[in-house]
DNA sequence: TCTATAGTTAGCTTCATGGCTAACCAATTA
DNA sequence: TAATTGGTTAGCCATGAAGCTAACTATAGA
């Protein structure tokens, strides 16, 4: 038991689903009952509040209960946290790419400095792209 | 059958796995062979494949096979797709924020013009946070 | 107090996911 | 040509996720 895991996991599982991340857009927006955020969905309550028990759960949502109206709100945090890892990825990524362009500069450099070297040969062998 | 899962399920949900989490970032760093990406794995070879055909489908991930070795590559197009979902909802909740803020200012200009009318009775009655 | 509303709990079904083994190609290399 | 390497296919199993209905609790309103 208590299988542990982690905060990505469980955020990104939740928004796998589109009723939940119709949800989470809906709370963008501002603060809604249960009953306010099942209505559009053609679906039975419990299956609904499934849904719900996810998004909290995921730490993505949070809720109160006042009276007999639970009122559910979005926690960003957790979306955040997503957010970032995103961003960390596309940073690697994108060093990647600086370093591969920087290389392929280089041997554009060294290929004109060989070709200047012996005129003889044209450039234009083979096609340079 | 067909189903027709979403682009965004399909991300999110692959996201979801630590493993493909794994590779994914991997593979951020440069690409590389399916047997490269299994190594640090424990996990039977089919198993593994599994989730590399899970990143494929979901569009993250493409590999070519030349010889016997399959060389798999980020596609970074799906990845800004998922970036781009959480930047949208970030707005929308920013936005909210900026006009609940607004909306603040403007009760907090209401009451000190309503105390200016008549200072006998003093602001601090029942704490203005 | 009676009734309607808003959620909740329990329990069931079905299907998808993530793991395994065993057996099977198809390129390399000896 | 035989053996090895790298990946693939097929098929099995256990677990969990997503939906349902039926029945229940607790507050609000008439």
């Amino acid at each position: 038991m208590a299988n542990q895991l982690s905060p990505l996991d469980q955020v990104f599982s939740a928004l796998a689903d589109p009723t939940r991340r119709a949800i989470v857009m809906r709370l963008c927006a501002g603060e809604a009952s249960v009953g306010e955020l099942a209505d559009p969905f053609d679906m039975a309550l419990p299956s609904f509040m499934k849904h719900i028990h996810v998004l909290e759960t995921s730490g993505l949502v949070l809720s109160e209960k006042s009276g007999r109206v639970r009122t559910c709100r979005l926690s960003p945090d957790a979306l955040l946290g997503a957010e970032d890892w995103f961003q960390r990825q596309r940073a690697i990524w994108e060093a990647r790419l600086d370093r591969f362009e920087a290389y392929v500069t280089k041997l554009k450099k060294e290929k004109e400095r060989a070709a200047a070297k012996r005129p003889s040969r044209t450039t234009k062998k083979k096609g340079s792209e």
